[in-house]
DNA sequence: GGAATTTGACCCTA
DNA sequence: TAGGGTCAAATTCC
C-alpha cells in the first residue's frame, strides 16, 4: 500500500509541474493519464487497506459534524458512562447519499427552503435545517448549514439526499481551501511543500453567483461581489478547466478543502473540477479529499 | 396573496 | 431522558 502511496505521489508531482508549466504541455505524457495513474495507485493503496483490516472509513474519518467546537462526545465520553455518554451525541446515521462540505457560503446553486433551526450544544452557532423547495414534487435533498465557532466564516453544511427534482442541477460553490492540510485528507503536495499545521485558519475569499440572495448579510453579499470577480478571472486560466473539459461558461465552482462522499462525488465531478488561481502553484490541493467510504473511490474519478 | 422564514412543540434516536 | 430533527402554525417578506 505504502508503494502505491508513494507512486501516487510521484505521479501528483509530476502532474502539477505538467500544469505549471504551459511549454510541458507538449509532453508525451498527458495530464489526463497522470491524472488515470493517480487514480489507480489510490484505487489499488485502498483495496489493499479494505482487504487488511475492517475499516469503519465513515466514522473515522468524518470530523465532528457539530462543528461547534467542544463536542460532548469526544471531552465527555471518557468520563462519564455508558448510558449518559450517548446524551447529546445523537447525530443522524450517516447514509450513502450524506455529504459534507465547508465552505464560505452557504450558497450552492440549488433552491432550498429553510425549514428549521436548532440551538445545538456546544455549538455558539444555531443549526439551520433546509430542505429542498421541490420536496413535495417528490425530492427528498436536505442540508444543514452551521457556522463553525472556530472560523465564523465558513459554513458547515452536510447534505442528506441527491436532487431528484427536475430543476437542472448545477454545481455547488465548493469553497476549498488550498492551504491546510487537514490530517484526514489525502493531499497530493510534496512533502517538500507541506509546511501547513492543522490549525491554520481556513481562508475562504472566493464565492461565485448569487442566487436570490436569502440568507446572506450585506457583508456576504460584498464579498461575493469580490469573489466573482476572483472567480472569473481564475476561469481563464485554470488548467484544470481544460483537463477537466469544464465549460467556460456558466458555473464555476472553486475547490478548496473539502470533505465529501458519497454519490455527490459526481455530481461534482460532472460539473468539472476547479481550484482557486489565486496561486497557480498552489497546484493540486484542490484534489484534497477525504475518501469517506472505500467504495466510493470509484465515484471520486467518474471519467475515468 | 403566495412564498419564505421563524419558532415552539412534538417525535425519534442513542 | 436529553438532544437533535422535523412539523406546522404564525409571522414576515416580496
Amino acid at each position: 500500500m505504502v508503494v502505491e502511496l508513494l507512486k501516487g505521489r510521484d505521479t501528483a508531482t509530476r502532474l502539477r509541474a505538467l500544469l505549471q508549466d504551459p511549454r510541458r504541455r507538449q509532453d508525451p505524457v498527458s495530464a489526463e493519464q497522470l491524472a488515470v495513474e493517480i487514480f489507480r495507485s489510490f484505487s489499488e493503496s485502498l483495496s489493499v487497506l479494505s482487504s487488511c483490516v475492517d475499516v469503519d472509513v465513515a466514522s473515522a474519518q468524518i470530523p465532528a459534524v457539530d462543528s461547534g467546537g467542544s463536542s460532548s462526545c469526544s471531552g465527555e465520553s471518557k468520563k462519564k458512562p455508558a448510558v449518559k455518554d450517548r446524551r447529546g451525541c445523537y447525530k443522524r446515521r450517516r447514509t450513502a447519499d450524506s455529504w459534507v462540505i465547508e465552505s464560505s457560503t452557504m450558497e450552492d446553486g440549488c433552491a432550498w427552503r429553510k425549514y428549521g433551526q436548532k440551538v445545538i450544544l456546544n455549538s455558539e452557532y444555531p443549526r439551520c435545517y433546509y430542505r429542498c423547495t421541490h420536496k413535495y414534487e417528490g425530492c427528498k435533498a436536505t442540508k444543514q448549514v452551521q457556522r463553525i465557532k472556530e472560523n465564523p466564516i465558513i459554513y458547515h453544511t452536510t447534505y442528506f439526499n441527491k436532487h431528484t427534482c427536475k430543476e437542472t442541477l448545477r454545481a455547488p460553490h465548493l469553497i476549498i481551501d488550498s492551504d491546510p492540510i487537514e490530517p484526514n485528507l489525502i493531499s497530493f503536495q510534496a512533502p517538500e511543500a507541506q509546511d501547513h499545521t492543522p490549525t491554520n485558519p481556513m481562508i475562504h475569499p472566493v464565492k461565485q453567483e448569487s442566487y436570490k440572495g436569502d440568507n446572506l448579510s450585506e457583508d456576504q453579499d460584498q464579498d461575493q461581489d469580490l469573489s466573482n470577480d476572483q472567480a472569473k478571472s481564475s476561469l481563464l486560466q485554470d488548467p484544470w478547466q481544460e483537463f477537466m473539459g469544464l465549460e467556460s461558461s456558466g458555473y464555476k465552482p472553486v475547490w478548496t478543502n473539502m470533505i465529501m462522499s458519497s454519490s455527490y462525488q459526481e455530481e461534482v465531478a460532472s460539473a468539472g473540477f476547479h481550484h482557486s488561481s489565486d496561486d497557480q502553484s498552489a497546484g493540486l490541493h484542490g484534489l484534497d479529499l477525504e475518501v469517506d467510504q472505500l467504495s466510493d473511490i470509484d465515484n471520486i474519478f467518474p471519467l475515468f
